[in-house]
Order: structure tokens, then C-alpha cells, then sequence
DNA sequence: GCAAAAGTGTTCCAGATACACCCATGT
DNA sequence: ACATGGGTGTATCTGGAACACTTTTGC
């Protein structure tokens, strides 16, 4: 099988692996799966596999997120390969490494095939992981911070619809400190990514608030 | 071969691929190879190749351009890893591609080894290029863009030693629009990233400039 | 009527932009 | 002496930051 394509020297094993974020809890937080078989058995890790020979990359680590986690159709978007010599014990394996973000409302995941168990964990409380996982996780959370306030990246931790003050709160706990709330809305407003929706959101003993959605869901605009 | 690490199933071949810049002749220019072999006989190409089972994927990457191209000791930074089905005929091939600066002081490139001919090219006049490179050139050259107002990055353009007029060519070059002198200097400055030499440099029947280099040559910064 | 979040404009400041002249050299 | 690029400071503009009160609802 190695030689069926005329380079016939040893290669190296390929994975992805996804760090997946959501905002929970009032804090930012990444999904793990409990590794069921060998190496790093019951370690925490990244969702994340081999892939197969005939599938694209991101087609791998949708697969992958889905199977292990049950989580799909979130965006998700590549970060980085690492390819140390010693990062898995089974030999030579690279790993390109996605990030996704998924919105707060859809946050249910279940253990699947190889995961013993599915979790969200916050940030600074990460239990000790697999691989060279824990470097993986501090990337991605670098480069989430990076594209916050160069594009419009926080939007995808929304769900469908929204109010002004929720979106504040996500940009909130991304930065992790507060915001002027008339700053604030001039400042998404201006983006023109967002319309309002028509409805009220009543939610408690005050005003009702301007419910709004984005105007291109998919889509991550650079911005500045 | 193939089962040596427990892993049995079919792997896709790894290679690196390097986009490597520099500015020549007023120009933003990216070097090439002509392939001595097939697949893509004769056509131009990244410099790159297949990754050794004990290499490190920067290491490779610079193996392949040291020994294509003669050129090492240069900014070299990962940039995206492209996996689609068909980029290659001999199978599937997954490449980790990088991009690097080159001063313009150092751009003789010497062809060696599998490649048949070394060549720079102006972006907007690169010949047909092989496999998907022509797609990796053009990410690369966004990345680069991207960069440049956000990180120190076109300093690494420079050779050791330079003056503000030749770093303000290079900056003109790389957004292609006209700077206002004093402006330039007044920013560039305010970065803390270079220091005068103590020397002056003549050239040709005018006052001579200061001569300056960087305070850390091999970093780039982020700024802003 | 009171508590609690939604909604709304203006002033101020800092960093970016625009702009013109003298300096040192080679011929 | 003149042509050529090197070197310097100030006024203006603009986008971001600071800041307080009224509105609508549920209880």
C-alpha cells in the first residue's frame, strides 16, 4: 500500500484535531473528550482522528468533531500543523489543527464512538492533556483573541437570533473586561453586519430588547 | 512498512512547500524552480518536498530550500496546510506550506539538486505553476499583506545594515502607494526597533544618510 | 412606585495625516 | 553653483474613549 503512489518511503501518520470554544457560563470555555483506548487512556484531549485517505482535511475534522462529540455544522476554521518528531508515542504523526466556535444555545454534546466521555471546560481550568494538546488549545485561544477585534469572529458564538446587550456580554467575557454599552452599540451598528429582526425579547421586570440576527451567518468579515 | 507505528491504514504523503519573497528591481518578487522531474516536468514551482519520517516540518522546509535554492538563514513562518484529493497526480499529497523573506542583499539563488533551473518572478508575471501553488502564492502574498501593518515583518526584507529612505522604498513597494517622508520616519521610529549604527552612508552626490539596524534582527513584532 | 435592564448624543483626546524648507554632498 | 536625495516640526483632522439620563417593563 505505501508504494501504490511511487514515493515508497515511510510516512508519517496524518491527524486533525479541533479545539472547540463556546461561551458558557459567563466564561470562555473548550470542549474535551476522555480518550477511551490507548496512549493517554482516560486523558483528556482535543476531539480530533486520523484521517482517511480519500477525505479533505476539514472534511476529516468536521467528521471527527461529529463522531466524537455530536457537534456539527459551527464554524471552523484551520490554525496550525505540528509536526514535532515526539508528539505522539505511536511515532511519527502530524497533526493540522483546527479551531471552532460554537454558539451558546446549541451546547449539548454527547460521547460518541471512541470518546468515554464529552465535556466543557473553562479556560483556566483545564485538566492536564493528551499529546501535545494543551500547546494546540493555547493557540487557538491566542489566535481567537487576535481575530476579535479584526473581524467579526465573535458573532459565530451567537445564536440565531440575539439582542444587543447578550452580544455585549459575549465581547465581554472574550476581552475579559467591560465596555461602555453607547460605544459598544455605535461600534457593532456601524459594522452593518446585523439588522434588527422586528420582535421585543422580554425577559424579566424591564424593557424589552431589540432582538437582531446577523445578515450573513456563515460568514467572518475582516474589519479595520 | 507502512504498519510500524500500529497505525495500518494507508497514508497520505507529506510534503513542504516555501513561498520565498524578496524585493528586487522595484518589485515584490517570489522565487521558483523549474521541476527537472515528473510529474509537472519543466513547469515553475514552489521550492519544497517530501518530509523525512525523522524531520521536523520547519526543518524540511528549510532542508528543501537550502538544497533547491542555496538559501538559508532566512524569516521563515508556516502558513497554511492545503489537503485537497487532486492537487497531486502521484496520490495523496498533503503540503504543509511556509513562507519566507529574503533581504535583498542575499537573492542569488544557485539551482541544485532536482531542480532544473532557480528563477525570481514579479507577481503579477508569474509563469503557470505546478500542482496548486499558484493558489499558495496567492495566500501567501495576502498573508504578507496582512502582516505588514500589524507586525515588524518587512524589516526582514532589509539586510543588516540600512537607511530610512531604502526602508521607505521597501514599505512603498510592498503596499504600492507613495508615503509621506517625515510621517514614515516619525513611525517608524516611535517602534523602538532600529538604532542608528553611527555611520553615515554615501551614495552618489547628495548629503549621506544614517545608516540603521535593527535591534533584534531575527524577531518580528506585532504591533498596534 | 420601584427595581432592573434597554436605549440614546455629545465632548474630549490622542494618534494619524497633510504639508515645505534647509542640509550635506559630488560634479 | 547647482542638482540630488537626506533630514526635520507644526497644524489639522478623525476615530476612539469617556460620560448620564430617560424609557419600558414586571412585580
Amino acid at each position: 500500500m505505501c508504494s501504490q503512489h511511487g514515493y515508497q518511503y515511510p510516512r508519517p501518520a496524518v491527524t486533525t484535531d479541533v479545539a472547540v470554544f463556546t461561551i458558557r457560563g459567563q466564561r470562555l470555555q473548550l470542549l474535551l473528550i476522555q480518550r477511551a483506548g490507548e496512549p493517554y487512556q482516560n486523558r483528556w484531549a482535543l476531539p480530533g482522528g486520523f484521517l482517511d485517505i480519500n477525505e479533505d482535511l476539514e472534511a476529516c475534522a468536521k467528521r471527527e468533531l461529529a463522531e466524537e462529540t455530536g457537534i456539527s455544522g459551527v464554524y471552523l476554521e484551520q490554525l496550525y500543523t505540528f509536526g514535532s518528531l515526539n508528539r505522539d508515542p505511536r511515532g511519527r504523526v502530524i497533526s493540522v489543527a483546527y479551531y471552532a466556535l460554537v454558539p451558546s444555545d446549541r451546547l449539548q454534546p454527547k460521547a460518541a464512538s471512541d470518546a468515554a466521555d464529552v465535556q466543557w471546560f473553562a479556560l483556566d481550568q483545564l485538566p492536564p492533556l493528551a499529546f501535545d494538546h494543551q500547546q494546540i488549545a493555547a493557540l487557538a485561544q491566542r489566535r481567537l483573541a487576535a481575530k476579535l477585534d479584526y473581524s467579526t469572529i465573535a458573532f459565530q458564538f451567537m445564536p440565531k437570533t440575539f439582542t444587543l446587550s447578550e452580544l455585549q456580554a459575549v465581547y465581554e467575557i472574550l476581552i475579559n473586561e467591560r465596555l461602555d454599552k453607547r460605544n459598544f452599540r455605535k461600534k457593532i451598528l456601524a459594522l452593518k453586519e446585523i439588522e434588527a429582526v422586528g420582535e421585543l425579547r422580554r425577559t424579566g421586570n424591564h424593557r424589552p430588547a431589540r432582538v437582531y440576527q446577523l445578515k450573513n451567518p456563515e460568514r467572518v468579515d475582516i474589519i479595520k
